[in-house]
DNA sequence: TTTCCAATTGAAAATGGATTTCAATTAAAA
DNA sequence: TTTTAATTGAAATCCATTTTCAATTGGAAA
């Protein structure tokens, strides 16, 4: 355990949900400018590899890692924005675990991601318009 | 309209779901050697512009696309083989619009998806452990 | 038709996030 | 201590995606 790594790792927690590398490692700098990137990456695939945490894929191009908390939760994605929401799957959950039993498939996860546009940014280009 | 174009979209709507610009450049390569990689994403990009086809990004780094069939569809992705299995969204879909609309987001669709084993995979790999 | 222009093409280069390499450093086991 | 395997930082590499650009071409206008 480097002081580097337990950087990384409570910067990582303290940050929250969506976490990009980049902004992972903007935190870590803003305490320690000479931490290097491939090292706030490595910790953070460890992060994942222990389980600790997961990989966000919206389809931006940009993998985000969330916490893995008990619940399982999906995401609401403003196009707009590019900011998630979440929203607890539990009500969900049984029917998607309903689908994977019937096609004889052993889940492991569910990703369910709502596309679209927030409150916020529907009020913007509504303005915008007029 | 010309004849590259055709025959990107005649060779994706042939090809159906989940097909990968590699995928579609093959395909068209066998017929005309002389089409360009370019020619065929850009025409993939305007398939999906136009509302044929939809991307899916699964988080192996490859974008895959659909086609936007009537029918909403969630995927069963498998991890070891990396194939996708489409099963209807139509049971899940009142619940996923109900979460959009208490959270006062405007869906504009849904991604879905269950990770885990494939029944073959499981299968082979219990045969190897043994 | 013939002319013209905007759209399209193919090859190559650029982009950008993710990942690996490698020599130097360091944690911690012996 | 001494040793060794793990970790680090910088730079290089990877690789799918996207853009550039000069050349070509489809199709509208004359």
């Amino acid at each position: 355990m480097t002081p580097q790594r337990e950087l990384v790792f409570r910067s990582f927690f303290e940050l929250g949900q969506h976490v990009s590398v980049d902004e992972l490692y903007d935190r870590v700098r803003a305490i320690d400018k000479s931490v290097g990137y491939s090292t706030v990456w490595r910790n953070l695939k460890l992060i994942c590899d222990v389980g600790l945490a997961r990989e966000v894929n919206v389809g931006d191009g940009v993998t985000r890692y969330d916490r893995v908390t008990k619940k399982p939760h999906g995401h609401l994605y403003c196009v707009s924005c590019k900011k998630l929401v979440e929203f607890d799957l539990e009500k969900l959950a049984g029917g998607l675990a309903e689908v994977a039993n019937r096609e004889d498939f052993e889940f492991e996860n569910f990703k369910v991601e709502i596309e679209g546009n927030c409150k916020s940014c529907r009020q913007k280009s509504a303005k915008e318009a007029s």
